[in-house]
DNA sequence: TTCATAAGTCATCGGTCGATGACAAAAAAT
DNA sequence: ATTTTTTGTCATCGACCGATGACTTATGAA
């Protein structure tokens, strides 16, 4: 049900206007980017009355900041196998389904709009503290923290491929197509 | 010797006002994306009217068209391995030098600005034809596209972390430091 | 020196943007 | 049924943006 038809049914209901803004702002940031992107164009995909954003959100940054809030890692345990590692992101993050987690995985909405530098200072943040500490850790190696910067590059490099450039092999692909080779990489980058 | 100080010695140089104009766009938009720069900023970069943009090249669109317009692939001869292909390319674009180049990679410059629709277009355009093409050619596999998707995610992913998202290691790393393990990614990509 | 033209400047337009505050309507409380 | 509070709507503001056309000034040929 979607909340135009919701709105038929049950009419003034805040959490559910909240939730979808917050659901088209993600779409509408991880496609055109922050500065591409308009609060009548949220508020119209939402269904919703545009001056709505500021009541609930106060600033069209804020709602960004919202719709780009990560949840922290994932189940990612410390001192891991940095290769089943890297291979449980590619699967939860550059796999993810947009269709169904409603929107893109926030990183990816961030680098679209990584010419804001507040944006990029979370971007950077959310990269280094909580995905690329967990490689540096794994890895025993005296150039650890490169070794997991590159096996970061590796992971976004393949999101951005799929979402942003579009390329045709490995936006049509499924994770088990890239596994084996996701795994022959991360030991190339971690077994020294 | 800046446009500036060319300026106060000599004046009115057709060339030089669009030479300064392209480089400033360059930065400009490689920095802050196409929506996130005005015509003010660019030619105030470049010292110069902000109308002589639209006399010179049409309109910002044009403009932009024109800073990221690259000059086609370096001398990466078909054929090649692989593996030197790769670090060849990671010298040359990656860690091309921002500052002595007249700003940043055409590649790097797109990719800031894939919102809108064209730049997208060109940029897969970019990556696929003349970047890719040379890497799925060389390696000898049944599934060599993809696999040199994954080479070209891997270079791109690199470049991003450089200038995106600033990650500390990569940032001040030189070509040497990434060669070997570049080189081993590559390997183990390419080579089944 | 004069004058034609190339190169740069100025004033300004229409449109869109984020944001505000006054207002209307629907639920909820009394 | 009346009042209160929550939720959504409307009109509009000031700032900025890309773009245009008329105007001014320098340069180089005659």
């Amino acid at each position: 049900m979607t909340y135009a038809d919701f709105m038929t049914s049950r009419r003034r209901d805040k959490a559910a206007t909240k939730a979808a803004l917050l659901e088209a702002a993600r779409r509408r940031f991880a496609q055109h980017g922050f500065d591409g992107t308009g609060v009548r164009d949220i508020a119209a995909d939402a269904g919703v009355d545009p001056t709505l954003i500021f009541r609930y959100f106060g600033s069209k940054q804020d709602l960004f900041t919202a719709a780009v809030h990560t949840e922290v890692p994932p189940g990612l345990g410390r001192g891991a196998d940095p290769a089943v590692l890297a291979r449980l992101l590619v699967r939860d993050v550059v796999f993810t389904d947009a269709a169904a987690d409603g929107g893109e995985h926030p990183l990816l909405v961030m680098l679209r709009s990584a010419g804001r530098p507040e944006v990029r200072a979370r971007l950077r943040e959310a990269v280094c503290g909580d995905y690329l500490a967990a490689f540096a850790e794994a890895v025993d190696a005296p150039d650890a923290a490169l070794r997991a910067e590159l096996v970061g590059a590796f992971l976004l490099g393949m999101g951005l491929m799929r979402s942003v450039v579009g390329t045709p092999e490995l936006s049509e692909a499924e994770f088990a197509d890239v596994d084996a080779l996701v795994d022959a990489v991360a030991a190339a980058l971690t077994r020294p």
